[in-house]
DNA sequence: CGGAGAAACTTGACACTGACTAGATTACCC
DNA sequence: GGGTAATCTAGTCAGTGTCAAGTTTCTCCG
């Protein structure tokens, strides 16, 4: 919090992640550049690979942060709702409140996906996911009900993506969540 | 196709853009190196800019060239079986047998969205996908007939997506297609 | 208090990249 | 055959990530 110039900056890490995840939002993860990165943060161009070792480091912590958002959101939605349609509002919700870390999450090329943090909150996202889905698979009596929860989850995926990337025709609600629950309940109404 | 060493390559951008396909498929767009392309095609660093401008004017050549095979791909599946949810599958397939062009396709940053030819081969694979989900929107009596096409293509698209990505639990059948085929006869059983 | 050791950061260098310019070579066509 | 356009080469520039070594500051223990 020191704003006055000393040698050590006190938050780099916090900083760079930041500044990181204001630019991937603007420009993509691949234009990216650490030594911008350190420029914003006012502090030498190799500062940043002290902290995450490298491009892959600093994108690796970025991942494990926005799994951790996510599972904190899925499950959130899950506790207040109870509804699995709203959890899969929420998915779609975090990714275009964090786009910046979605971008980056389902990348795996782009980070060091053997990372022992990256994989506990990867699965943390994953449970959060598929409790998430249970009541709707559940009620798929006869159909595979992992297979029923995989499906939700590519929809609002699918959807997801399609909006960040500025994919998808005109016309559509503003809010793409209201967009993606209406997409859902077309296809989920009357069963369950 | 001469194979002696002349001044000119002869067959330069359909060379460089196999190059860009493999190593796309390998490494991601992002690892896409100009230089290395030519390396490998035995021409100087900068010929290949010649043919296509820049690195954004080589991967608008790529997303042209698969909005045209994804056009082809489901009018083909559209002609064959007249079944929308062959259509979805055939989308899959795609992705699956063609991840290079894919990984490029729906990312407008990496290219020139503005192309001419660019616009227009989208346009026509936006035509066969809408094409290959009228049937279903039409059976969709009371909803929305577009939001249902939508629907549709988000599962699948969000499907493709998970999968090139590894993103997938294991357990799933070896071929995606399949796997798709699953997933979208159990969402849209009995309705249509 | 003070000094050792660890942590944070800087400086400098290297190999690499995409992009640009100017020039050399070749193909094409009247 | 000669002129013109297309193709490709060669050289250069600014920018990048990564590495090694040095400097400054913090922390903590005696």
């Amino acid at each position: 919090m020191s704003t006055n110039a000393s040698y050590h900056h006190g938050n780099l890490p916090r900083t760079i992640i930041s500044a990181a995840l204001d630019a991937i939002a603007e420009s993509g993860p691949s234009a990216l550049s650490l030594r911008d990165l350190a420029r914003q943060a006012g502090v030498s161009h190799a500062a940043p690979a002290h902290h995450f070792g490298d491009r892959a480091g600093l994108l690796t912590a970025v991942a494990v942060q926005g799994f951790g958002l996510l599972a904190d959101a899925l499950a959130e939605a899950q506790r207040q709702t109870g509804d699995f349609l709203e959890v899969g509002v929420a998915y779609v919700d975090f990714a275009v409140g964090h786009p910046a870390h979605f971008a980056v999450m389902f990348r795996p090329e782009l980070y060091r996906a053997d990372d022992p943090e990256l994989i506990a909150a990867k699965a943390r996202a994953g449970e959060s996911l598929y409790r998430g889905a249970a009541p709707f698979a559940a009620s798929e009596s006869g159909a595979d009900s992992q297979e029923a929860a995989l499906a939700a989850w590519s929809l609002v995926h699918g959807f997801a993506t399609l909006w960040l990337s500025g994919n998808l025709p005109a016309g559509l609600p503003a809010d793409p969540g209201q967009a993606a629950r209406g997409l859902a309940s077309a296809l989920f109404s009357g069963r369950g």
